[in-house]
DNA sequence: TCTAAAAAGCCACATAAAGTCACATTAAAG
DNA sequence: CTTTAATGTGACTTTATGTGGCTTTTTAGA
């Protein structure tokens, strides 16, 4: 008795996981008419080539295409304006040095159609992105990579920044507080944030309005002053707002271009 | 007794082919009455002239759709088919080096359900890949960025090498000489290379079968020996086959260790 | 929140289909 | 009539799949 290829029910286990997004393991044995454990073989096969992800229970296509990780970002439109913004304080000819996170990476993809910049950062997608151009010189600021920020952090890193000098320093935060800091989740992100505004002549802060209602326990010690704190709008009533304004000149990232 | 002309045969197999996408042995047997052995060697000629791959049971047309990423891979399959190999070597609670390159990155992907492990590496998509995971503790060797290969070389990379130790490495070649050396394109990535070599108990050279027929100009200069050579098949009358045969060893990925 | 049943996964082993290789056979070519 | 290329055959190896026992994860109910 002749088999049926496998390489067939492969194409087809992707194909269908391209239209469904998940596919379970008993509907493709009953399907295939072959037994689970033939199909799991399948799938750990395919995962293994990297063409899906196992779950418990069957599989997922891998979620690596772009759209998907800027689906999932809040406040893309705001992010976007302040990237915008952010990119028109860049000359031609400077160095800047571009932190993790995404509102920063706005501003790196608004930077992709420029040329003649070297630009500094510990974000791996940044670093993609801007490399692609093949005309912006870019630097990785290696490390520990935080899987969370897609970004390299720790001892290697801040010994690669204190190598570095550039005109701008563009860096995120993880909140601001009602005092008008900015925050930070760790200890080592923080100190690691005020090392690139060190390294910097002047350093600006990216901001999205819903920065202002969060709060993380590491104010960021910046030594030297902050240039302006971009951002897309001004919430009223929280206290971070009003304390932020006092402290550091803002400028309001216009909504469309 | 006349006897069918076997091109007839080969035509009608790809004509099949291109029709179904895959054909199986079983069937072909049995609708030319010839034996399963005859196919089989009619599709092994024909898949050595690169009209098809065989699978087993038979054998699908190429040109299908080998995902997004991997679409402009030259020889995809057998770097999968190498990374796979070199993943097996990787013990857990290991921490290896992986360089840059397409090669490598198919062990990245092989490597990519793993646990408790440590990976450094230069090159971003692995970076990024491994990152994702999250159960794989990675480490980003910065500096900076070399557009086509998206990966960092130069003199923080050098030093950020320099720091750690590794239990083993995993490095790509541009070529392989006639005197069996492996060589690069540039001074900068074979020493790089050499050093990511020097940092390790243990260094494997992962290059696919193509990698024989190319001449780079610099050689590596490995001062540690070279534990393996794993690679995908041997080109015969290629003189940097022999040589590199008399060097190192070799592992064919495919076959058992 | 805890617990037990159900579902899914994993592993080792068994088996049949598929593959490989050496050698025999046969048709075509010289 | 020999030589040669193509094909078939049979022994053996490898691969794919299924099965059953066991563990892990999920789910539902108390």
């Amino acid at each position: 008795m002749s088999r049926p290829l496998a390489v067939d029910r492969h194409g087809q286990i992707l194909q269908t996981l391209e239209a469904q997004g998940s596919v379970s393991v008993s509907d493709l044995a009953e399907r295939f008419n072959v037994s689970m454990e033939t199909i799991r073989r399948d799938l750990k096969l395919l995962a293994e080539e990297g063409r899906l992800v196992t779950v418990h229970g069957g599989a997922h296509r891998l979620s690596n295409e772009p759209s998907l990780s800027r689906r999932t970002i809040e406040n893309a439109e705001g992010k976007a304006a302040i990237g915008r913004a952010a990119a028109e304080l860049v000359d031609d000819g400077m160095a800047i040095l571009i932190d993790s996170g995404s509102t920063t990476l706005a501003l790196a993809q608004a930077l992709t159609n420029r040329g003649d910049l070297t630009v500094l950062t510990n974000s791996l997608p940044i670093g993609l992105l801007l490399a692609r151009t093949k005309t912006i010189k870019t630097v990785l600021l290696g490390g520990e990579i935080e899987p969370n920020d897609e970004a390299a952090f720790g001892l290697d890193t801040l010994e690669l920044i204190a190598k570095y000098r550039v005109d701008l320093a563009f860096i995120g935060a993880g909140g601001i507080s009602e005092t008008g800091e900015f925050t930070d989740y760790t200890r080592l992100a923080a100190e690691q944030r005020a090392r690139m505004a060190a390294a910097a002549k002047a350093t600006y802060v990216l901001a999205d309005y819903t920065k202002f209602s969060k709060r993380t326990p590491v104010p960021i010690p910046i030594a030297s002053s902050i240039a302006a704190l971009i951002t897309d709008q001004l919430p009223k009533g929280e206290p971070a707002t009003e304390a932020a304004a006092r402290l550091w000149p803002i400028r309001l990232a216009g909504s469309k271009p």
